[in-house]
DNA sequence: ATTATTGGTCAACATAACTGACATAAATTG
DNA sequence: CAATTTATGTCAGTTATGTTGACCAATAAT
């Protein structure tokens, strides 16, 4: 009876435990993403936008497939998004030359100083963060971040660096 | 000259870092709500309807006025979800006693089955992870995202527990 | 030559947010 | 007590971002 007793309490306790981490994941998500947008709106753009000038900024030439699958939406969801950056000078389509089917993306000069400008705004905080907390909380960090996503990206993400 | 080359590939070595740091929220926060949202969509319902479920299962007798300071949205926006919950039976509102304009929320007994379904699908993806990674890891993962909270965030937090 | 892939387009729809204006009841304050 | 503030709700219109489904064109692969 008492060992019933600490087993429970040892689950209650490990899932306040648990919905700690869901809800600091939620409020740490929520906040992080707010000055951006902040940024984004005074564009005319939002979040959408940024995701895919980050992406493309991050990996230069990158296809439209394979921003697809980074992104997880369908491609009409995208084309508007993308239209528009494209139309505003953001991103620059070019054809493929293995492939001349693929359409390239990659960052205007303006475009890249946009992501420029997010990126740094988000890397603030996290380097404020890191700071903090030190080196050996980042790799917790890191590692408890590696182990919720799912399994399958998480090898292409080991695979890619 | 040499100096400086270090100093640079310092600074990059360490943007690359933060960029990782962003990625990984990025798609860990995009994996960890999958599941959920795929389970609320066969009950037509959606990730905003969850997250209400949620903090009023966290915090049974809350006020309206204090879940729209938790979601940091229009009481417009919260209205058309909270009608819905209502009425489908899984929120009730009670009239508060001290100051009766005050409709405190609560989840009924199927709310409740239904927050338990959702927050124990989310907790074993986290209870997967805190295992995969130990005590230390765990304590780095909330130490960071903690201070990627919003200064006034995370004294709240703090202050509630 | 046929089939698959890559990308785009048009149309309709759903969800979840927003702004602005106004209403009601209860609490608080001068 | 009168005036104001607070907590909540509602009506109406708009925007951002996603979805399905159908279809087309160019190019690559078998």
């Amino acid at each position: 009876m008492a060992q019933k007793q600490t087993v429970q309490k040892g689950l209650f306790l490990r899932k306040q435990e648990l919905r700690k981490g869901i809800e600091l994941l939620f409020f740490a998500y929520r906040d992080f993403t707010d000055e951006a947008d902040q940024m984004l709106a005074e564009l005319g753009l939002g979040r959408a936008h940024h995701r895919v000038i980050y992406f493309v900024g991050r990996h230069p030439h990158l296809p439209v497939s394979q921003l697809l699958s980074i992104l997880r939406i369908t491609k009409q969801s995208l084309s508007r998004v993308l239209t528009h950056l494209v139309d505003e000078g953001y991103i620059l389509q070019t054809q493929g030359e293995r492939d001349k089917r693929q359409r390239l993306l990659s960052l205007t000069d303006k475009g890249a100083a946009l992501e420029a400008k997010l990126t740094d705004l988000q890397c603030r905080r996290f380097a404020r963060a890191y700071n903090e907390r030190g080196a050996d909380a980042v790799d917790g960090f890191q590692q408890v971040l590696t182990s919720l996503l799912n399994e399958d990206v998480r090898s292409e993400l080991e695979r890619d660096g």
